[in-house]
DNA sequence: AAAATACTTTACGTTTACGTAAACTTTATC
DNA sequence: GATAAAGTTTACGTAAACGTAAAGTATTTT
């Protein structure tokens, strides 16, 4: 009940502007488990999700293994025994970890970001002040200094 | 004047736990430009720094070439005439917006970690609810039912 | 029914970011 | 002065994440 219940292999691929190579790939590295209508892949509603995903965790650098892992623990913590519960928490813990370290790191590239904007605006503004000057100081000989 | 003027190879490796041939592949990469004594590599604080920035990047996500590219416009925008100023004040604004979404990512992951976290503690809960249940009904038996 | 369209498998190729080993030189230590 | 420690170059190997044909099947459109 998610808009649409199957997709094409190229309707996923539009969508998420993937190529079907990449989407045929997930699949192969155990993903994606779309079912099959003869040999054509069909695709369900979540694997759209996991793919959409998939694409987000490489955004944020994790590997295709990393997101494997998460889906394969998160599939059998449904099912959830104990031991399996307890380490669910554990990599979520780690992985919270990891957001936390990203955070500061774009918040770190962010502050350094600025100061270079700002160097940059600067150092511009020079450059349009000397610019200035120089159209003033060569304003009245006609067609200026500035020859080829 | 940066805590010391000059480092070696391993000195680098260890402070930022990288190996010296990951440090040797950045300067292949032009990322990196330590000076020579001999054949001997010589670091400079700004190569330090750089070490840092590129390890920064990886951890969110960008390539050693994007890296170099940075690096590289902003040493020719340090000598800067006003194209490169541009050229370098655009990049910065894409690289904000690389960061936005990067953050939106985050933001998104998080949530979903926490609706994750909560069935996880939810099942969890009702483990071992249903198993002091079990304790008490089976607490007129010794030794329970639960064997091999 | 011919042609275009969408899908498939198989398989070799490519880029990135190093790992690993071999063989050698220079510097420090005993 | 032998030997260990740290450095070097050269070069082949590898895992990840696809790209890029090639060759075939299935379905739809004209």
């Amino acid at each position: 009940m998610d808009i649409k219940k199957t997709y094409s292999i190229s309707e996923l691929a539009k969508e998420f502007d993937v190529t079907t190579r990449s989407v045929r790939f997930y699949e192969d590295q155990g993903l994606l488990h779309p079912t099959r209508r003869g040999q054509t892949r069909i695709f369900s509603s979540k694997d759209r999700v996991r793919l959409k995903l998939i694409l987000r965790g490489k955004r944020m650098g994790f590997s295709l293994a990393e997101t494997k892992e998460l889906f394969d623990l998160w599939d059998e913590t449904l099912s959830g025994n104990e031991k399996q519960l307890l380490l669910m928490l554990d990599t979520l813990a780690r992985k919270r970890a990891q957001l936390e370290q990203q955070k500061n790191d774009i918040a770190q590239a962010e502050m350094e970001m600025d100061t270079a904007e700002a160097r940059c605006r600067e150092a511009l503004a020079d450059l349009q002040q000397r610019k200035r000057k120089q159209t003033k100081a060569t304003t009245k000989e006609p067609e200026s200094t500035e020859q080829k």
